[in-house]
DNA sequence: CGCTACATTGAATCGAGTCAACACGCGTGG
DNA sequence: CCACGCGTGTTGACTCGATTCAATGTAGCG
């Protein structure tokens, strides 16, 4: 696997990432200090119960963040893609990861080492309060989702998952249309139900024309109508 | 409504509570500042919306937080008791409460000027960071709680929630008996369910002797087997 | 005492999960 | 170049847990 080192300096979507808030020479000292690592598509980036040794921070690709339970359903809680960082709420809380990390497309990402990454929190005050913003707003969303599965029937909570993944723009894109490239089986999972029910779902959506498929890929073609079908039950 | 104020320094619960990562002379500071409410049962402390004006601590009695959809269900996010802050997610991210909070029993809830909150966390390094720690801790068992509704049935869901609710010790005491005083409504809403499911899902524990209700009460009597019909599911 | 809020029970209905069969595309190896 | 197998996608039929609707019971409070 050869490619270039990206480098936080120039890094294209570091903007989009918490390390804007970073003056030019920690961002280099950032850069330094971190190593890159390519993943191919379904391998491990990390696993529940590992110990946390550093700040993960994707480049390329996407990743799913999943929970396993003991009758082997798997629950994804999100999915990340470009400039997300990995993990860090068991980064801080100096605890074993809650969760596993996959990657859904080959990607590349980085990962800051553990003490630099404390160094840039301890030292820059900005980044540190923009990191407990993020931490907030997640446990947002959690709760935005929760009170979701907990009430809209899956037809909802598809067309949401389908507006907000190609919001997120966190897959390749294909001649500037965005394509949502998840597995059923991991649409499934993200909302909370299994593979067939997903499928139909799919299926009814691309009836009415709110959705094309284009290699197993998802388009939206009605976002408005999607946006209101997942806004019924809210 | 007559009551002595309490203050922070000879608060019994503060060290269940995050200000025991403070100093004498900044309990001293805060408890001097704070003002402090009684709420009958039902009152709104606050509401979704609403922008936070300073950390809302229990001193006495339990709360609800919980959001409401358009069709006018409510989720419930979690129930608090003595000890516990309210709404700090909202107040650290300076946005609008994302829930609304209700007593559910009379309560006595002290209320930290935002100033004053801030303060202690920019000059308390160890507050600051076991804030931090605790948003991590809530959003973890945010995700947890998802996992739970998407993949267990309402009777390992209301196995759990007996469980956590009896655990916590949020609710006044009968004779050194913890007694879970909820209406089945707010039962049914914690756990993502309505009313009459949940109230056959507690005739059927009572049946199997694992709970015993006393005046609409809860009292668990068989906390292992709670626990396992729980676990079933995980 | 009667009102109101909460609790309970039964019957009907429906959304979604399960099971099973089959289709499709892709890569590998003969 | 084709055959095979494997992972993924699709569809239908059946089943069941949970919601809904409706009726009735019970406790507490003014």
């Amino acid at each position: 696997m050869k490619f270039t080192l990206p480098k936080c300096e120039t890094c294209g979507i570091r903007d989009k990432s918490l390390f804007c808030m970073c003056k030019q020479e920690e961002v280099e000292h950032v850069s330094q200090m971190k190593t890159c690592n390519m993943y191919r598509k379904s391998q491990i980036v990390f696993h529940e119960n590992a110990m946390p040794i550093g700040l993960y921070c994707i480049y390329e690709g996407s990743v799913k963040i999943s929970k396993l339970n003991s009758n082997g359903r798997e629950q994804i809680m999100r999915i990340a893609g470009p400039g997300d960082f990995l993990g860090y709420r068991s980064l801080i809380a100096h605890r074993p990861y809650t969760d596993t990390a996959v990657a859904i497309e080959d990607a590349t990402i980085c990962l800051v080492p553990k003490s630099e990454f404390f160094n840039v929190m301890q030292n820059n005050k900005k980044f540190y309060e923009a990191l407990l913003q993020m931490i907030c707003k997640d446990a947002d969303e959690m709760e935005t989702k929760l009170g979701n599965i907990a009430y809209k029937p899956v037809r909802g909570r598809i067309a949401e998952a389908l507006v907000l993944l190609a919001g997120k723009n966190q897959f390749e894109k294909k001649e500037d249309k965005t394509y949502i490239n998840l597995t059923r089986e991991d649409l499934a999972s993200l909302v909370g139900t299994v593979k067939e029910t997903a499928i139909r779902t799919i299926s009814e959506f691309k009836d009415e024309n709110l959705i094309e498929i284009d290699k197993r890929r998802i388009r939206i073609l009605d976002f408005d109508k999607l946006l209101y079908i997942s806004s019924l039950y809210d």
